[in-house]
DNA sequence: GGAGCCCTTTGATCCACATCAATACTATTC
DNA sequence: GAATAGTATTGATGTGGATCAAAGGGCTCC
């Protein structure tokens, strides 16, 4: 749609208050003039090219980041040279929280595709938070989110076969692009299946065989990175009745 | 002891300000009239007895616990009746954070002896926070904290073997015995070898077996749940030198 | 302080996933 | 549009920890 009103009107739709993932992130339950608020906080945005860092371990911690567009994955890597993939982190998802405990990042944060974040300087949040209510409420809730979902992966590395973990990780998926918009049922992975199987403690070869697996049982297409979940209740009952 | 002092004192005793675990609990960074309020705010006090639950999943959430006395247990259960368990909580530590996110708590926490917390009603814990800048930051560390100790549990369970499992389990428990004035290498886990097992990834036969070799090897002298550490440079190499 | 029960240890066997290996596919880059 | 490197699939074999089993030890609770 060509304008001609003026360059402030771009900025003002990269603004949260006109960003349409703002029932995800930070400025969920607030009302519009608290919107407003935290648009003056959340000044830089920042781009960040496929396989670049964010930001990584031991980097000095001065802010959080809201994911605008794009995707990444956030990983802890040991001195012997180990790594475990903690997590992937999808728009309107905030990454950067680890670091607020020591003042320092303990993971990296890399991104998947060409992406942007949106930089929230930490201690101007606290400060904003101490004055709207619902803004400290929803961080909070930001937070205890995230540590529950933690405890999930956790239930997932600690009791789950092989097959039952890659079945929580497309329905988890599935979940989070359906509250994206997009189909529950057919979505592209940006990440290998090296990197799945770093989050779910499995090799790569034991999840390519997995997805084969429910290739042959009619549970999903597989094409690459390209998924079709063809039986949602099939795969929630891989989960539910645990054929040990 | 019996006492002619007025009950007022023995209150006063079992305030924040007079804790002896302020340094590691909400409290620490605050000043002296700061630590004042927030002991106006931690009301009640609640015993809990061995085994019983301070929390069922499931239910409402108003407020969060500091452990005052003892130790707890914190796990999640599936449908199908496979649990998990999520951490192990010592004095000082805060539980409850997990019910934020939807207002229900979504883990199980339950006393590993008998045991008693300080009961801090989240809103006017949240409250407080937006008036002392101190206390807003030292509840987000805290929080923070957990996310990145989550993540060192993932990092556990995807990507380690059982002996290094149980030598990165045995040095925490050490480092946290140290931080509370208690020896680091002799000291009573509260625990059995099933729950560590949980905790671990690990069934309890296999802990017991690692315990053993451990034993054997002279790392620790392992008595039931009484345990001695004699070589802590040593579990630590089984962590640092992947022998894979 | 004794009975009963839970917890722990240890051994034998099994199996899910890792590892090793080769091939095929896809996407980039020039 | 060919060359190349990264990514994925599939097969054969190995192994760490699970499972099954049995006995011993130490708490807890009357």
């Amino acid at each position: 749609m060509k304008s001609v009103v003026p360059v402030t009107t771009t900025e003002i739709k990269t603004a949260c208050s006109q960003c349409n993932l703002r029932e995800l992130c930070l400025p969920f339950g607030l009302d519009p003039r608290e919107v407003d608020q935290l648009d003056e906080l959340v000044g830089a945005r920042r781009k960040i090219k496929r396989q670049q860092h964010l930001y990584r371990s031991g980097d000095g911690f001065e802010a959080i980041y809201a994911i605008r567009a794009g995707s990444f994955k956030t990983d802890v890597i040991l001195e012997d040279g180990r790594d475990q993939v903690t997590g992937f982190q999808m728009t309107g998802e905030v990454l950067g929280l680890d670091g607020i405990s020591t003042e320092h990042h303990s993971c990296n944060a890399i991104a998947l595709e060409d992406s942007e974040v949106c930089v929230i300087p930490f201690s101007r949040l606290e400060e904003l938070s101490r004055q709207v209510e619902s803004l400290q409420h929803q961080f909070h809730k930001i937070m205890s989110r995230e540590i529950v979902r933690d405890h999930g992966v956790m239930m997932l590395l600690g009791s789950m076969r092989a097959e039952e973990r890659l079945a929580a990780f497309l329905l988890n998926m599935s979940q989070r692009f359906t509250a994206r918009g997009f189909s529950p049922s057919e979505f592209h992975l940006r990440m290998t299946r090296d990197e799945i199987g770093s989050y779910l403690g499995l090799k790569l070869e034991t999840v390519s065989r997995a997805f084969s697996r429910f290739q042959e049982e009619g549970l999903v297409a597989v094409q690459q990175k390209h998924i079709r979940i063809l039986d949602t209740p099939g795969l929630k009952r891989l989960l539910n009745h645990h054929a040990a």
